[in-house]
DNA sequence: TCTGTTATTGCGC
DNA sequence: GCGCAATAACAGA
């Protein structure tokens, strides 16, 4: 199979992407490259025109991979809305603390919507920069309550 | 093995 | 509010 490389516009971030086939390897953030071709449901996620990335998957979730359950409970965070890291850990069966760590270690943000577990007392963390997840929350929020989503 | 790392939480003051 | 201990699980040596 054949690896592939591209980087789409967020805000003042560049989103780069690795994948193959439906494939996604790897999702990074960084402030200096070029845009070019990714695939169009990440560009249209990213656009706020979109709400999940089918047929696109994580590799994060096939089987073996490291925190694979925990990365399966946070795929099933709905659009728009967050839960906590104590919650995520109750339901995958595990400890807030490895939460942390598994969240830090995701190899694909935005496709393991990472940005979407909080902490209790505010937002939590997010590498590179807690503004991006803070921009992406934001994006959905907006987005789905515009779309009748949420209801506040 | 053993040590370091970690995007949390809750309790006591 | 702040400091601190508890504590799971993986990477790297």
């Amino acid at each position: 199979m054949e690896m592939k490389t591209g980087s789409c516009r967020f805000g003042l971030w560049r989103v780069r992407v690795v994948w193959s086939e439906n494939l996604i390897h790897k999702v990074t953030f960084s402030r200096t490259e070029e845009e070019s071709f990714v695939p169009k449901q990440i560009r249209l996620y990213l656009t706020a025109k979109n709400m999940d990335f089918f047929p696109l998957k994580s590799i994060a979730l096939s089987d073996g991979y490291p925190y694979r359950e925990i990365y399966k409970t946070v795929s099933e965070i709905p659009y728009g809305l967050t839960k906590t890291y104590s919650e995520i850990a109750e339901i995958a069966g595990t400890h807030h603390r490895t939460v942390g760590v598994a969240m830090k270690r995701n190899p694909t943000p935005l496709i393991v919507p990472c940005h979407r577990v909080v902490s209790k007392s505010g937002i939590g963390g997010f590498t590179p920069d807690t503004g991006i997840k803070k921009a992406l929350l934001d994006m959905e929020k907006q987005n789905a309550k515009s779309l009748g989503f949420i209801i506040d």
